[in-house]
DNA sequence: ATCAAACCGGAGATTGAATCTCCGGTTCGT
DNA sequence: ACGAACCGGAGATTCAATCTCCGGTTTGAT
């Protein structure tokens, strides 16, 4: 009969009641997260917090009651992203033969991006991607960092491409998909890039932009650095 | 000391008075327009009304009194914006030498967006576009596609591209510039995607995406054909 | 079965940003 | 010099999104 904490708190640190709390919480809890995840995947995180009340079938009062608001929501759901993003990488990262690694890497993430759009938005755009998943960010670049270098090693890579180059990929194939509305069409460009991004004896031109006036060992976009400036250009003329 | 039509109408079609404008009305409305490309420019379409005038260095009122609206000032630029759009294309479309006309074309239109945020708003964005600029629309797509049929008659250009994929082109590189903020950036990925647009003996795999479940004559995207469905994609779940 | 606490739903208050109007004061053309 | 036309900018208006509040319902315990 005596199951375990039968009515009085059990070892918690402090003398905390275990009130037992209702099964519906939980519940809607569950309803929530589902409902948000299937809202921001297809509209994008701009969607309302009453949207995604009204998806799970529950009230706004609610809604607002488990997540004080929708950023703590987005935070709930941003590290499961990044996971996602992580496992798709390590395929490219490990497989032997470093083109496939590379070209199925890269594959996979952009199906994973071109299927939801709330991703897009957490992985590519926003600068709160620093926030949350930095241990799978950091793995992430690892992944990346591995498959460029394997590929150079194994001479199927051209040697003026960069681990960042790889990112800025996905973020136009990821323009592909916002823009044309056609959940495949990347594929197309993506084949295009890869036949670009292939070591071949004709490519007298190196890849320019491996250096600009910025810091000393920051040749690369703004990602994976400090976060970027924003979307607006400041230092416009003075009047 | 009698100027042109001293005092009465001139040869108007109605009876309507000519009564001699104000000099500062038509310098105003200049400075407005001076104003809203510089700030659509630097700031893109989002800006207010608001900040144009204060640009100008003239009041609210003075600018809604020359623009009913946000939406006619942006209207009294977009034939501009693409007119240069065309003339960056027509260099393409008639240099002898296909393959640089290509690389050159696309180079010249990533100049013009990638300075110009309004640009890139209207042109690729909108479905506005259709509104304005059709004469200039039709011109483009017509050097465009001289420029690709060229391409492909002088055996330099992927038989499997298409003139819309230069369009697409585009929008990826406008991305590159708009979330990186570098405004050179786009010079990499454009060489790599020429590369990869080159005709090539070990390009065994055609690119995919040539026809999908669509219209019976409408492979390319949804630009340059019907407006595009919007941002948000209908069809989810049904709960 | 009964009761009180905890929870739910959704109308609407609040906030914020952008658009547009109105009127006293100034400038232009005659 | 004079009056019409124009200018400037404070603030009314609109619109959408976020969040709160309270009457009614459900849950778990006695």
């Amino acid at each position: 009969m005596a199951g375990p904490s039968a009515s009085g708190a059990a070892g918690g640190p402090d003398g905390v009641r275990a009130p037992r709390p209702r099964r519906d919480r939980e519940l809607n809890r569950r309803k929530l997260l589902a409902a948000a995840r299937e809202v921001f995947r297809d509209r994008g995180l701009k969607a309302t917090l009453d949207d995604v009340a009204r998806h799970a079938g529950v009230g706004v009062g609610t809604a607002y009651r488990h997540f004080p608001n929708k950023q703590a929501l987005i935070d709930e759901l941003v590290d499961d992203m990044f996971a996602r993003v992580e496992e798709a990488t390590r395929a490219g990262a490990e497989d032997p033969d470093a083109w496939r690694g590379l070209a199925v890497g890269l594959e996979r993430v952009a199906e994973l991006q071109a299927l939801d759009r709330g991703l897009r938005e957490v992985v590519f755009h926003s600068e709160r991607a620093a926030t949350a998943g930095l241990r799978h960010q950091e793995q992430i670049r690892r992944n990346v960092d591995l498959t460029v270098e394997r590929a150079k090693e194994q001479g199927v890579l051209r040697a003026d491409a960069e681990p960042w180059d790889l990112v800025v990929i996905q973020q136009m194939l990821a323009a592909v998909t916002e823009r044309s509305g056609r959940p495949d069409l990347w594929r197309r460009y993506l084949r295009l890039l890869l036949d670009g991004l292939r070591a071949a004896p004709d490519q007298a031109e190196p890849l320019p932009g491996g250096h600009f006036g910025r810091g000393p060992d920051a040749p690369g976009p703004d990602w994976a650095g400090p976060p970027s400036p924003g979307p607006d250009a400041p230092g416009s003329s003075p009047a």
